[in-house]
DNA sequence: GTCTATACATTGATAGAC
DNA sequence: GTCTATCAATGTATAGAC
């Protein structure tokens, strides 16, 4: 079954804006262009969103839902079977951001819109994603306090900012580090997530 | 003597375009609101830049010079002065970008804007400012790769990449630190840069 | 050399036929 | 639920007055 037929003209409007969005960022993707991509008519994005700002809200939703998922039940996985351990608890951060870039129809280009809502921080994007996924970064913040019996709670959150900076800097490939040609995607980001993890675990750690 | 006068067209277009650029982003932002801001008439932007495009690239050189001198002149110093210390060299990398957002007319938008260019990598706006500016961060390579011998080359550049990421987003207050109403953007930014230094010191260390 | 007026294309959104 | 036609607003770029 081919990915460009049966699916109804909603998905597909949200599959063409998902990739638009991650490469031409918000307000630099037009309407006309997700339609003629999703091979749907110019009205039928507001017929079925309402507006161009209620459609990056689902474009959101649709996947953010799916990855705040995984990385709290990795995150609970990890306090059962690793007590105390900081690594399991940065690998349940990491890893969904990686897992949510891996082929299954379209994901890839989800981290890089991530990345784009970060910058992008006027409209109200940055508090619907505040007001929704908002705990799960407290979730995170208590969870590494356990591990890291000395630090600060300001501490802490300023050393979470700076995981979350590198994270979302590393899967939306902003950095300078070029894949190599003979590398696939899939192994470069699992390459950023275990260097990511060894890094971040030195930095919270970091003492003086 | 006011900041909103004795300035050319062309300064007040480019200062205009810096803060909205901040604010909205590139594509975000119409020249019909830079001019308005700065009081020009709609046309001159295209007079004294060609384009929009144009008009990116030279904000961006305007600061980005003073920036690159900056950091260089540090780090030769730190070279100097601490020979075989990591921080001074991470300091002479962070600090630059810290300076840069302290009052001096209206710097504080460009560090904004800076990780508006990463995060809106498709034009040749990415291009322009590898080709310019990448010989910098090889300096700074070289550096680290000096203080800590043990490090690979592509570890090392993974954790470039990361410090960059962390730095852009904390000095662009993109992430979940939000400031304090009785501490000045200043001593925040302040913070930020110390916290920045320490954690990354960690991470770049970190062994196993 | 500098700015004003204006042309022309494209945007997001709506109305109404089917 | 989907389309065509069209709107007002806003985008970029140019021609020509001063």
């Amino acid at each position: 079954m081919a990915n460009t037929t049966h699916f109804s003209t909603k998905d597909r409007i949200l599959g063409a804006a998902e990739e638009l969005f991650a490469q031409h960022g918000f307000a630099g993707t037009s309407l006309r262009q997700v339609t003629s991509r999703a091979d749907v008519n110019i009205a039928a994005v507001n017929y079925h969103f309402g507006s161009k700002e209620n459609l990056v809200n689902e474009v959101f939703r649709r996947r953010m839902d799916d990855m705040t998922a995984l990385r709290l039940s990795q995150l609970k996985t990890a306090l059962e079977q690793h007590p105390g351990e900081l690594r399991p608890v940065l690998a349940a951060f990491v890893e969904p951001a990686l897992a949510m870039s891996q082929d299954r129809h379209g994901g890839g280009a989800f981290v890089r819109v991530v990345a784009r809502a970060y910058a992008e921080k006027n409209d109200g994007l940055r508090k619907f994603l505040s007001d929704h996924y908002g705990h799960v970064l407290r979730e995170f913040g208590k969870a590494i306090a356990t591990c890291v019996p000395g630090l600060s709670k300001e501490e802490l959150y300023w050393r979470l900012d700076f995981l979350a900076g590198a994270l979302t800097y590393a899967m939306a490939d902003f950095g300078l580090i070029k894949r190599p040609a003979d590398v696939t995607e899939a192994a470069h980001r699992e390459r950023a997530a275990r260097e990511l993890i060894r890094f971040a675990e030195a930095g919270i750690r970091a003492g003086n």
